[in-house]
DNA sequence: TTGGGCGGTATACATTTGTCTACTCGTCAT
DNA sequence: ATGACGAGTAGACAAATGTATACCGCCCAA
């Protein structure tokens, strides 16, 4: 993937190593990145300039990483007819099956360092945009303007990260973890779905529909 | 306010003056906080055995400290009848006024002390108790499960700290944080709504409903 | 064959960190 | 008046960290 080999491989993989253990990536120390490594600390130097740098191409060695996951899950939804069902658990398991670029993710989203937290912003718009589109592409909530499904996208793909630790370190609560999250999408979109009619149509939902 | 005093204020004061800066509770050094607490090094001992003692305590501050603002949304609540348009403003209004505890919060609800983590996912489920005790109480969605207005309760507080970092530091951002924030909330009950009834009473409905 | 990058190593250094022991000083109970 | 004690300070120490300089071997181009 990428131009990634040797020594610059090495401490990138150390780095995601150590990530999922206990640590976070802006408090990484250069001389424990190498320990791990199995490199000399200087060996660093001739790759990356300082650890600022280093975090940031971590990132983006995880961003492609992710890029590649959404595309693999784009080509399953053209396939066949996927609902929320299936495309949640399509996520979940590939943050099972790379839990070092998802702690990453989750841990810098909100973490101390600005230029990691832009960037992780940025693609996750990129990502829950692309989800936008495709459920917009295959109609799949005729009755929802494109703002919203963008909005609610943008909400989806948050949730999903913010769920997504636990999932990983609890397995015994992977079930109802997925579960809520299927609730949640759906939800999100039934409720959208009542937005956008004429209230008066559907006396049920009279009373909670507030002003 | 609990039995700080002194030294110990000072310490725990300087944490959250750099915590809301740039740093994270768990990243802390002893000397940086003394220092910032203009206080001798060996004073932290004095306090606290060590600085996972010292994170815990600090912890336990702000849990305290937001205690009291829940506690004070619940009068306010009672004191007249409050939309979830009310409900969102006082809470960011909160966060916007205790900016470091909230920032706190958020880094350490997904950082990498384990015991930190436990001890947020704690105070969160006991406001999400709380928050839908409150809203079942006043009968607001007469529709929905009790359990259903439990895990929508769940969800909420998670979103709204989970968008609370933007909310504080992109004040360009804040109307349009709080709005979808509240669509959030009013699409999660009436998707719920939905959800409880027999889909086939709505039949504008029945297409986005699934099997 | 030579010579220069490139990746890796060794040594060294100043700085910072957590922690230990020992000293000081005010306050309060006896 | 004495002594214990809580809170603060001073100094020291080993360990770890980021960084700088210099050295080595390999491969490829000239």
């Amino acid at each position: 993937m990428g131009t990634l080999a040797g020594g610059k491989l090495k401490l990138v993989q150390a780095a995601l190593r150590l990530i999922t253990e206990t640590r976070s990536l802006t408090s990484l120390g250069l001389r424990e990145l190498a320990r791990e490594a199995g490199l000399n600390p200087n060996t660093f130097y001739r790759h990356f300039r300082n650890l600022d740098e280093f975090g940031l191409q971590v990132l983006g060695y995880i961003a492609e990483d992710m890029k590649a996951g959404v595309r693999q899950l784009r080509q399953m939804a053209d396939s066949s007819e996927q609902a929320s069902h299936d495309t949640v658990t399509f996520v979940y398991h590939y943050f099972l099956a790379n839990p070092a670029a998802t702690t990453v993710a989750v841990r810098e989203l909100h973490g101390p360092s600005p230029v990691l937290r832009q960037a992780l912003e940025a693609q996750l718009n990129a990502s829950a945009r692309e989800m936008a589109e495709d459920i917009l592409e295959r109609g799949l909530v005729p009755g929802v303007e494109a703002t919203v499904v963008h909005e609610i996208s943008h909400m989806t793909i948050r949730y999903i990260l913010f769920r997504a630790l636990d999932f990983i370190e609890k397995p015994e609560q992977r079930e109802r973890i997925q579960g809520e999250t299927e609730r949640f999408i759906n939800r999100q979109f039934r409720g959208a779905l009542i937005e956008s009619l004429d209230i008066r149509q559907i006396p049920a939902l009279k009373k909670a529909a507030g002003p």
